[in-house]
DNA sequence: TCCCATAGTTCAGGATTTCGGAACTGTTGA
DNA sequence: TCAACAGTTCCGAAATCCTGAACTATGGGA
C-alpha cells in the first residue's frame, strides 16, 4: 500500500476539480465531508443517495477527490480521516467550490476557515 | 441529420455542466463563445490552444456543451451560430459559470444579460 | 436545374477510463 | 499469533471518448 498522495495546492487544476465533482456520487461524498468538516472512512458511505457503492469504488472515488486536491486523507488508527482542503482551494480559485456546492444543494456551504 | 436538441433549462443538471467544462478544450470553446457572445462554426476552432482538433471531435464537443444546456446552436445559412445560455444557467445556478470561467481564466467573465 | 464547395453531423473502430469483485495490506484488540 | 475490520490494489468487463471516413444540408454559380 503506497502512501497516500496529496498534490500541492499549486498543482491543483480546475479541470481536475470539475471532473471530480461532475460525478454525483463524488459530489455527495465531498458535500458530506465539507458539511461535517471531517468524515470517517469508506464504510460510512456504503450507501450514497439511493445506491449501494462497493468499497473498492468508494476507495477510488476518495482517491479521485484526493488527487484533485479537494480532500486530505490521513490514517487515524484503523480507519481514515478525511478533511476538505476548501480553504486552500478557495484561496486559489475563489468562490468556485461554494458555487458548485451551492448549485448542487441549493444551500450547503463550504467551511472555508476565513469565510 | 436530426434537428439539434436543446434541453429546457429545468432539465439542465449541475453534473452535466461540470462534466462539459471539465474538459479544457470544451472549456476553451465555451469561454470563447461566452467572451464573443456569439461564435460562428466549428472551423473557427480547428485549433484550440496548442492542439489541432478534428472537426468530428469539435462537433462532439459542441454537442456536449449543447446537451449540457450551456450553449444554443442554430443554423445560419451554411454555418452554425453558437450563443451561450449563460443568462438562463446563471438564473438557475447563480454564480456557477462565473466562478468556473474565472477559475479557468482568472479574469474572463460571463455575459449575463442582467449582470 | 445540376453540380461543386463548404459547414457540420453521424457512424464505426480502437483507445482510454470507469466499475466492482476478489485478493491483498495495515492496524487493533484479544 | 490470530481474527476482525478498514481501506487499497489488481484485473477483467462495461461504458465512454476520440477521430477518420462517409454522409447530410445549404448556398452559389454555370
Amino acid at each position: 500500500m503506497r502512501p497516500l498522495f496529496h498534490p500541492s495546492i499549486e498543482d491543483v487544476s480546475v479541470e481536475a476539480i470539475l471532473h471530480a465533482l461532475s460525478d454525483p456520487t463524488r459530489a455527495a461524498i465531498f458535500a458530506e465531508v465539507a458539511g461535517q468538516g471531517c468524515v470517517q472512512g469508506c464504510s460510512t458511505f456504503a450507501r450514497v443517495g439511493d445506491r449501494d457503492i462497493p468499497k473498492s469504488s468508494l476507495s477510488q472515488h476518495f482517491k479521485v477527490l484526493r488527487d484533485a486536491g479537494l480532500i486530505h486523507s490521513e490514517r487515524q488508527g484503523v480507519e481514515m480521516r478525511n478533511t476538505t482542503r476548501c480553504g486552500e482551494v478557495d484561496a486559489r480559485f475563489p468562490g468556485l467550490l461554494a458555487a458548485i456546492l451551492n448549485a448542487y444543494a441549493g444551500n450547503k456551504d463550504c467551511d472555508t476557515p476565513k469565510a
